[in-house]
DNA sequence: TATCTAATTAAATGCTCATGAAAGTAGGTG
DNA sequence: CACCTACTTTCATGAGCATTTAATTAGATA
């Protein structure tokens, strides 16, 4: 797994109200206010509190009439704490140390316009897994995509689309099922 | 664990440069200014971050001449990494393999009155922990007790709130720091 | 002794972020 | 329509912290 994932799972769970927020969803969904009222504080820092660990993939909602349910995502919580035991080791070794940071960064500054845009797709594997990795960052964990999202933010890197939503089904990042898309679990990245 | 001890946990972790130190320590031991070299940073820099991963235990060091090498406590790594995935579960589901659902009904029908007061405290271990589980009931998963107000919540129960909050302490229930009281997650109690 | 190396401390700087008040949005109901 | 409820957004505040420079400590060596 990518050394910034594990920095923001454990930012997400390196403060004591969300770790206390987990801690209530284990024993199964609440809403909002419900969540609020048990650790006695105001609605807008739940809202906060909630951004920050569906940003890192820790929440599933489920929406009833104007009240949302949050529940714990706790395939991502396993795979997601787990990351740290194996960094720097084994095959994640080779990803995430045979490419270091500076080489990693060299790569995206030379392949990525200043747009963001990604200039041509690279044929040699090590600098086509940093590419794809580095563009799905913007896709969120758990979501299901149809292939006309997929496309369209694809397009947003670069025009041939088709090319990279081939390879990031190639390269593992992503699966397929029945023309919806979802990211792989963090796992499956190691196997490159 | 500790809510608190999980906390620290992954703020230690919740950044960049310490877990690239992580990274590079799952390699083998090294010492300061090797790792400060390696990810281009400053000694002071290095002492920072080693300081706060130590503070977690998650540092083991040996001292050869003037260098110190640094290495990793692999097995506090490993415990604090999976404590997150059992926080806040299974409050009724452990505590079976001691005893069964009976034997904690009748204890409780022998040892408390229909007032819901305990008659008197048991001195058998087994009684005393279902007593004890059962007295806890009542607190808050997450939240911080002053002395006083463990106290007050124990009052209801049996006069003698010292020899219980002592005892909760003793068995793992809750867990002290500077005279304040906080319930233990479910996976201390069964330990004893 | 003086000197070199490794690590630490102290202080300063600048960035990140948890929290909540106030205002706004969205969906549902009478 | 007005009204209610649940959640979100914006903004301000204050606390925490990552980094570095400069100075200091500690151990070893000649």
């Amino acid at each position: 797994m990518q050394l910034n994932k594990i920095v923001e799972f454990h930012k997400a769970l390196g403060d004591l109200t969300r770790v206390r927020i987990i801690a209530l969803l284990q024993q199964g969904p609440l809403h909002g206010q419900a969540i609020a009222g048990k650790l006695g504080l105001k609605p807008p820092t739940i809202t906060h509190h909630m951004t920050k660990l569906r940003e890192v993939g820790l929440i599933k909602e489920r929406r009833d009439k104007n009240t949302i349910y949050f529940s714990l995502n706790t395939k991502i919580l396993e795979m997601s704490a787990k990351a740290i035991l194996t960094v720097g080791r084994g095959r994640d070794a080779n990803m995430d140390m045979a490419v270091t940071v500076e080489e990693r960064e060299e790569i995206i500054r030379n392949l990525f316009t200043n747009d963001g845009k990604l200039k041509n797709f690279p044929a040699q594997r090590k600098k086509k897994l940093v590419v794809l990795e580095h563009m799905i960052q913007g896709l969120e964990f758990g979501k299901v995509y149809s292939e006309k999202e997929l496309n369209e933010y694809l397009k947003q890197y670069y025009d041939d689309f088709a090319t990279l939503r081939r390879e990031l089904i190639m390269c593992q990042f992503m699966y397929r099922e029945n023309n919806q898309y979802e990211l792989n679990p963090v796992e499956l990245w190691w196997i490159h």
